[in-house]
DNA sequence: AGAATACATGCCTATATAGGCACGTGTCAA
DNA sequence: TTGACACGTGCCTATATAGGCATGTATTCT
């Protein structure tokens, strides 16, 4: 017999799930940019700060962010490396689209805007 | 003014939904090996005709599968290119994972932890 | 100590499936 | 023409959220 019914894989047992969610998403991108406590993340993305506190439950539960106390408040910081299993399984498919990476380039672009952040 | 309750995306949305259900990947990895019948793809993943039709409904929904017939077979193929976009998210954090990466990484953060003097 | 601040959760509602089954339609074999 | 096939869908049930609200807890400020 089979499980009668499942809507869906939960959220929390894969990064695939996880970020299916568009606001996931954003609040990864958002934390691309440096380590976060909810309530800036929350007024980035002008949302209420418990949906902000949910989501980032479902991320950590799948180790996409990690947190860390300071005070009263929680900083979020991205950990990148949870889409590996993603970027991995697309990996068979990049043929379709590219004929070739340039890793070297998008390393340097990145090292350029993370030193423009510094800047302020 | 939102909208009361969105339980999620809907999967025929866009690609991120459409591949966050294990079958549906299944379903594209088996394809990756050529165009096949929807009997084909049902006999291969062991589940219900049903169940295969339903989830190339959606792939083809959001263009990750195209359609042809054969007389009363229905062939379906791949189109990676509709994985792009995903892939074009995941690259802004392909450095999290990347070896050459780690090395910049580590330079970075020396820069950083040179200003950032103010944790604990 | 008392109040304010920053979060994490629980509860509740409406929504969006996933899969089982039955069935309607188009196509090919006899 | 009749029957076997190969599919696509509709209907039904149970499940898994997303977001709104209110509340409990820990930490910092006055």
């Amino acid at each position: 017999m089979y499980s009668p019914t499942v809507a869906r894989a939960s959220t929390t047992s894969d990064a695939f799930n996880a970020v299916a969610e568009p606001r996931r998403r954003e609040i990864l991108d958002a934390l691309a940019g440096g380590e976060q406590s909810v309530g800036e993340l929350a007024q980035r993305l002008r949302v209420a700060q418990p949906v902000v506190s949910k989501h980032l439950r479902v991320l950590r539960d799948v180790n996409l962010v990690a947190r860390r106390d300071q005070g009263r408040r929680r900083l979020y910081r991205l950990n990148g490396a949870a889409l590996r299993p993603i970027h991995e399984w697309l990996r068979r498919y990049e043929e379709s689209w590219s004929q070739a990476f340039d890793r070297m380039e998008l390393v340097l672009q990145t090292l350029e805007s993370r030193e423009e952040r510094q800047d302020g």
